[in-house]
DNA sequence: CGCGGTGTTGAAAATTGTCAATAATTGTGG
DNA sequence: CCACAATTATTGACAATTTTCAACACCGCG
């Protein structure tokens, strides 16, 4: 039997503060210029202070936009890897497919996040980048990428950064996947989207899953239907409303405190 | 010329005696001659096409070297981050604590592998980097990499290949902590491990495990115990021989085919 | 208005973890 | 050099968690 709580939420995350090209879907805009100097993610994407002059030439690096429609792929494994890209709207899984026939969601993204990093050691990218909405990239060919950076230094110091940045960020994966339990993997999930989420401006209770329950499952290791069960369970437990996709976080302190059981508690 | 270092070091290496014996051929209490150009290591640590010019330069980088006991830290969460480091001798994990309590190990490094790119985001170590024997490592301030690598093209790319190498990496960990089961992940650690240790001139069979069974698990996401069993099943199974530290694997094909047994098996 | 993909839930099975006892090994100090 | 303490490793019995298999509900879309 379904509890109750399966009431209307509202119908979309909107953003507290309006930002029309973070737009979740139905995003019509065309990009009027393609420069980083004007765009509204730079905080997010390149905060770091430039010059008028640098700025200039970082707007160069940027070779143009590109669509990707939902469902189809920014890139797949084994294609050459020339560029970095920079999501401007939308929403991207990254998957891995190894040899014996696993797959892996390593990571969403979205806006103001860079996809492709991985491609860099070997020339060739080691994963899919999927759009699970449709969403636009800013194209940053590699080659353009290091000739600038060694004219800008903070140029440089933000491309180490955000690739260490990734490192410390897939950290945080493995001791999820190393030493969580099913609960506590999806709370730290949920906790991270919405703080990401609420960082682009969006609400910090009210989210919309882009992926489905078998996306979650592969990225933090479980099942979907253990997923499905404890979003049940946390539903029952009113710390979330949940109706497909569109969730709330009814007591974010609570789903907190699921992480927090750990220790000596025998 | 490039003398395949490698192969040099296989020759001599060959007999793999038991205990304290994978230190590297030729790296015996050397002098402070601290010089990236005649390291026996460069092939690993820094193989990239260098003039001699730039190879002088690139030996400047290195300030020093840095003698770290077992047991003891190379660096620790929270400490400034000023340098990376390569290691010449020893062996180290990383190890990630969580503001909940939590412990991971999140990898075991070796001879020519790079240490410290996580602390690179935030000025500040996230991770400890603990040696598991007696270790000697080479420290190379970030910024002066960073000056460098602006006149050397080669040493920038090389940078990005060592960071981008290390999210790939840490992609693996996840796929094997996400989707592998106990005798999964074991095999492929062994096979990790053995093959980093013949690409560095050790025996493929043979190898003495300089962790414990609890750091191994918890690398793997398995409790100790788990792990213990599973080393006694791959024993019975004759896959390997295993005394406590000493591990040699009998039968490399058949740990293998362990990652293999994927799909429909019912 | 039905269909396919997606999500939920139950029951049983499998895997891994927990607790506990014991053994082996290593380090330490007399 | 030996003995003792501490650490590390092995193994068994049992418990907990997660997966598997299966049935069914829901949703969006053509």
């Amino acid at each position: 039997m379904r509890t109750p709580a399966a009431r209307t939420i509202a119908v979309e995350a909107l953003p507290v503060k309006p930002r029309a090209d973070q737009m979740l879907p139905g995003t019509e805009g065309h990009a009027i210029k393609v420069a980083c100097s004007n765009c509204n993610l730079r905080e997010l994407c390149l905060p770091v202070a430039l010059t008028p002059a640098e700025m200039l030439k970082v707007d160069a690096v940027v070779a143009g936009r590109r669509k990707v429609k939902r469902g189809s792929a920014l890139f797949r494994s084994g294609e050459p890897f020339t560029s970095l890209f920079a999501i401007r709207t939308g929403f991207f899984k990254s998957t891995l497919h190894s040899a014996d026939g696993r797959d892996q969601v390593t990571g969403f993204q979205m806006a103001g996040e860079i996809l492709g990093l991985d491609g860099i050691v070997s020339d060739h990218h080691t994963c899919d980048a999927i759009a699970l909405e449709d969403a636009e990239v800013c194209v940053m060919p590699f080659d353009r990428i290091g000739e600038l950076s060694r004219d800008i230094g903070a140029l440089q110091d933000h491309v180490h950064r955000i690739m260490s940045r990734e490192i410390v960020r897939e950290h945080g994966v493995m001791l999820l996947l190393g030493s969580m339990r099913a609960e506590e993997r999806l709370a730290a999930f949920l906790l991270n989207l919405v703080q990401r989420l609420h960082a682009r401006g969006f609400s910090r209770s009210e989210l919309v899953l882009r992926m489905t329950r078998e996306e979650i499952g592969s990225y933090l290791g479980l099942k979907l239907e253990t997923v499905s069960r404890t979003f049940s369970k946390f539903a029952e437990d009113g710390l979330i409303e949940v109706r497909q996709r569109q969730l709330r976080i009814l007591d974010q302190e609570a789903l907190r405190s699921v992480l927090k059981q750990q220790p000596g508690c025998a």
